[in-house]
DNA sequence: TATTGTTATACTCTATAACTATA
DNA sequence: TATAGTTATAGAGTATAACAATA
C-alpha cells in the first residue's frame, strides 16, 4: 500500500507551496479568501452569496465581510436576484475581471517542483491526477 | 509543456483537500497554525522560537501567541537555551506528544482521491513526486 | 416553519513597529 | 550594532447565535 506514502508526498508538496497563494494574493493587495472569491466568479455569471460561502467552505456570515471589502474596491457588485427576493447575487466587475485575470495567470505558473520534471513525467502525473480527481469539479 | 496542466491538477487536489487540516485541527481543538507547530516538534528535540517562526513561514511576533496557547494547554514548554541567553527553545510535553501522535495519524490517512488509485499508479505517483520535491526536506 | 443574508461577538492568525535583554 | 523574543496595534478570517425579510 503506497497510498500513505503518495499522500505524504502530496502533503509535502502542499506544504512547500503553502506560501504561494498568500504571496500572490499579497502582491495584488488581496487576502487568500478574497482570491478564492474572485477566482470563483466568472465574468458575466452572477453567484448567490450562499454559493460563495459554499465555494469558500466557510460559514455564510463571513461572506458578508469578504464581499464588502471586494465591493468597496469596485471589484464586484451585489445585485438582487429576480426569482427570490431573499437572495443577493454577486457579479464581478470589469475592474474585478482584470484583477482576476492577473490572479489566475500567476496561480497557473507551475512552481519549480513541477517544472523540474521531464515532459514524460509531467504527462504521467497529469494522467494519474486526472484519475485521482473526481470527474465533477469546478475551478 | 504539460507543466501547467500538471500544476493545475495539483492545485485542484489542493483545493479539494483544503478543509482537511482545519477539520482535523478542529477535532483536536487546535488551530491550523497550532497543528503545524506540534507537527514540527519531535519529542525530545527542543526548537528555538525563531525556527518555529520559519517553519510556520510567518513573522516571529506571531509565534509568541501561538506558543502561549499551546503552553497554556500543557502541550509544550518554553525553556532557556544554554548557549545563548536571548534564545528560548520550545519542547513538546508528554501530553503534547500524545496529541501530536493523533494529529499525525489523521493527517497521514490518504483521502479518497489518492486511495482510489491503483497500487501501480500510487507507486508511479510516489516516484514522480520524490523527483519533484527537493532532496532536503523536513516534515 | 424554513431559508437568505446580515449583524454582534469572540477568538485566532497575520504583519508592522517599538521595546528589552542579550550578544 | 545586530539578534531573539515580546508587546502593542490593527486588520482579516473564522464560528456561533440572534435577527429581519422573504419564501
Amino acid at each position: 500500500m503506497r497510498a500513505r506514502e503518495a499522500w505524504s508526498l502530496v502533503l509535502e508538496l502542499l506544504l512547500a507551496e503553502r506560501r504561494r497563494v498568500p504571496a500572490i494574493a499579497g502582491a495584488l493587495r488581496l487576502s487568500a479568501a478574497q482570491c478564492h472569491v474572485l477566482r470563483h466568479l466568472e465574468p458575466g455569471k452572477p453567484v448567490p452569496m450562499r454559493r460563495v460561502a459554499e465555494a469558500l467552505a466557510c460559514d455564510a456570515s463571513n461572506v458578508t465581510g469578504i464581499v464588502d471589502r471586494l465591493e468597496a474596491r469596485g471589484l464586484l457588485e451585489r445585485r438582487a436576484a429576480a426569482h427570490d427576493r431573499r437572495v443577493r447575487v454577486v457579479v464581478i466587475t470589469r475592474r474585478g475581471a482584470a484583477v482576476r485575470a492577473r490572479l489566475v495567470a500567476r496561480l497557473a505558473a507551475p512552481p519549480p517542483a513541477i517544472a523540474r520534471l521531464s515532459p514524460a513525467e509531467q504527462r504521467t502525473l497529469c494522467a494519474i491526477l486526472r484519475r485521482a480527481l473526481p470527474p465533477s469539479r469546478s475551478g
